[in-house]
DNA sequence: ATCCAGGGCA
DNA sequence: TGCCCTGGAT
């Protein structure tokens, strides 16, 4: 959870988390949707479905034995391994966070981007480590870059290394560390399609890859320039930046293609949705009903989801 | 509104 | 290198 995340987002998530999965074994049986009910809008699905597998992997073959060996599971790489060895199991591994290169690149007025440069901290760092003990200099590290050496104002004037901080003596604490190089977000235009059969609606299920993976969504549709009109929002998400157009139908009652299903509107609540459908559910309500769809957009309905006759119920005319 | 931080992986 | 999501600071 606490990948890309930080503290205090997880810590609501987590305290569900652990009174729902108390242990490796609840974990490892509950299904899939279940889990990622848990993790619902805390984003990066996929280090959720890694969780839940990695958690069956040593339900089946027990605990790794070492770094290499707990980087094998899915989800963990260098910095999980570092983390979970020394907090958990007091190996000698010092876990370089954002947090932790932040603070050690201004200690040290000097940019800790690549692995080279990365090992020499941790060989810097093992003194330390023999001394306090792995897993406390491991969290000390942690908390002091995300506390006290923070990345926009950081607590100089009561910092107790100020004298020993080459940015700080320079005057150089914001040239460290280097800011990461941008790369500009696509923009998207999707119809978010809802549609009503009576009380349901016509939900997409958990995809297994890709964006939004593991969650289920609203259908959506590609959209003709022709056809951005009307109401929209836009959605942020890491690389991507997704115009949001809903379109609200209702059709007459008959099975969507298997992808698809259809969800009483009472039982919602019990699925795991992302933020951008989360937030649609809140606010649609004040939707009105689509007068006139595009030749594109009936196509897309008719026959990339449901596959088969229906019905496109027509708005009451006034 | 805009920018930024924060690991794993193909 | 691009793909994965969101919350917080400004
Ligand atoms: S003096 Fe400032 S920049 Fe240096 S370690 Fe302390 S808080 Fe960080």
């Amino acid at each position: 959870m606490l990948q890309q995340t930080q503290v205090n987002t997880v810590i609501p998530y987590f305290e569900r988390w652990m009174k729902r999965f108390p242990n490796l074994k609840k974990l490892a049986n509950a299904s899939p949707e279940t889990v990622m009910k848990y993790w619902e809008g805390l984003g990066y699905y996929r280090r959720c479905r890694n969780l839940h597998k990695t958690s069956q992997w040593i339900q089946q073959h027990g605990w790794p034995k070492d770094r290499s060996q707990m980087q094998f599971l899915p989800g963990i790489g260098s910095y999980t391994s570092a983390a979970i060895g020394s907090i958990a199991f007091q190996w000698s591994s010092p876990a370089l966070d954002g947090n932790v290169i932040r603070f050690l690149s201004r200690l040290h007025a000097t940019n800790l981007t690549n692995a080279k440069q990365k090992l020499a901290m941790e060989a810097w760092l093992q003194p330390a480590l023999q001394s306090l003990g792995p897993s406390r200099l491991t969290q000390a590290l942690m908390e002091f870059g995300s506390l006290v050496c923070k990345k926009s104002k950081p607590h100089c004037g009561s910092c107790p290394l100020k004298m020993h901080c080459q940015a700080f003596r320079l005057g150089q604490i914001d040239l460290f560390p280097q800011p990461k190089k941008k790369s500009v977000p696509k923009v998207a235009h999707r119809g978010l399609l809802i549609v009503y059969s009576g009380d349901r609606l016509l939900l997409q299920k958990p995809r297994a890859v890709g964006l939004l993976g593991g969650v289920y969504c609203f259908p959506t549709a590609s959209l003709s320039p022709k056809d951005r009109t009307g109401v929209s929002y836009a959605h942020r998400y890491s690389h991507l930046i997704e115009h949001v157009y809903p379109i609200v139908i209702r059709v007459n009652n008959t099975a969507p293609s298997s992808p698809y299903r259809w969800v009483n509107l009472k039982k919602l609540s019990q699925l795991p949705l992302g933020n951008r459908d989360k937030l649609m559910l809140k606010h649609m309500h004040h939707l009105k009903p689509k007068e006139e769809l595009s030749r594109s957009l009936q196509s897309q309905i008719s026959k990339d989801i449901f596959k088969h006759p229906m019905v496109i119920i027509p708005v009451q005319k006034e």
